[in-house]
DNA sequence: GTCTATAAAATGATAGAC
DNA sequence: GTCTATCATTTTATAGAC
């Protein structure tokens, strides 16, 4: 039960209580500082209890990360070829930041891994994530050869993007601490702000 | 001997040791999952000899976010509200972005650090920090109300420089994956491509 | 499926010799 | 100042009853 397929109710269930449990204490103290004895109070259930589900803990692991992963890239792959440009940036733009705001926790997942060198998805980065962006990095190199946005560095702005959507997740507490608690929500002016950014970087020159 | 002060060639010698050693580890694992028998590894102390010169894990990870704090905001601290606006900010974008490159395991500590919630510094954050940037983003402010930069969220503002410099160093696996073996450096692309996106955005409108 | 009890290993920290 | 030995605790995981 490496990957585990729920059957009954009562399965799919625990399955459910265990992996939102574990997606808080993972993005709250990365894979090595995350206990299992944390994740099974967070789920209400006993250790071996939650041993009898995923083996490890590093199944437990493993399991988030893959199933996170096809929602986390939806966004980008979902930018068209055949769309406007400028409207499709600034939508993938608007839902990754929707992204950040609605699904802090997963956001922060892939934040702890990545920075620890990510050690358990530095294949994936390099074969499917890299064969995504290059894709899509050439979608943006034909907008430009054709004069529809400014002409700049694609990975550069798609590397923009990741990072200044994810900062309103990653960094919630820095965020919220220079605010301060008279702005508990961020997230209006952050949109209002890098739409203006993008909009000024990729509009065409008169 | 909290925050140890050298006082022997020996002393001095060690205690860097130790401080570059648990920089390396803390950065790569977090405060929970960095083990003290790591630290003194890398260090080629032993444990015990670690441990007379900072008494617990907790020290060694204190003494670094404090030593670190204060050169980690200088570059902001140096902006200087009598400068020329978008030189100013151009600089202190520039500078964010060299510390990234020559200091990723520094930005990598404080990325661990807040990313889970910043439990020994978040103090900081509300106060000193609070207090520089409020200070900063009025200096901003006046810039843009002497027409000198665009009008925009000069809080966002800042943030959006820390996200784009910072995601170069705490993400620097996931940039080397995607970029590919065959551009090792992404920095030159970076600063040219981050110096259009400020410039394009700032300039004021004709 | 779920539990109590516990084994086996790791980890933070200390004792005490040199 | 530095080391070996070790303690106390935490932590991953398993055994086996129900």
């Amino acid at each position: 039960m490496n990957q585990p397929v729920a059957r009954t109710r009562i399965q799919r269930k625990n399955i459910r209580l265990i992996s939102d449990a574990a997606l808080s204490v993972f993005s709250t103290y990365g894979f090595r500082g995350a206990t299992v004895d944390q994740i099974a109070k967070e789920a209400n259930l006993s250790k071996p209890n939650l041993l009898y589900y995923f083996p490890t803990k590093e199944a437990i692991h493993r399991h988030l990360l893959s199933t996170l992963m096809d929602t986390w890239l939806d966004p980008l792959r979902d930018m068209d070829p055949d769309g406007e440009p400028l409207e499709e940036i600034l939508t993938y733009l608007r839902r990754k930041l929707q992204m950040s705001r609605d699904h802090p926790r997963e956001s922060r997942l892939f934040a702890n891994e990545i920075v620890q060198g990510a050690p358990h998805i530095l294949d994936l980065l390099a074969t499917d994530l890299k064969a995504l962006v290059d894709d899509k990095a050439a979608t943006l190199t034909r907008w430009m050869d054709e004069g529809r946005i400014n002409r700049t560095d694609p990975h550069h702005l798609i590397f923009s993007i990741w990072s200044l959507t994810q900062h309103y997740a990653d960094f919630e507490v820095q965020v919220g601490a220079v605010l301060g608690p008279e702005k508990p929500d961020p997230y209006p002016e952050a949109e209002a702000y890098l739409t203006t950014l993008f909009t000024r970087m990729l509009t065409p020159d008169a």
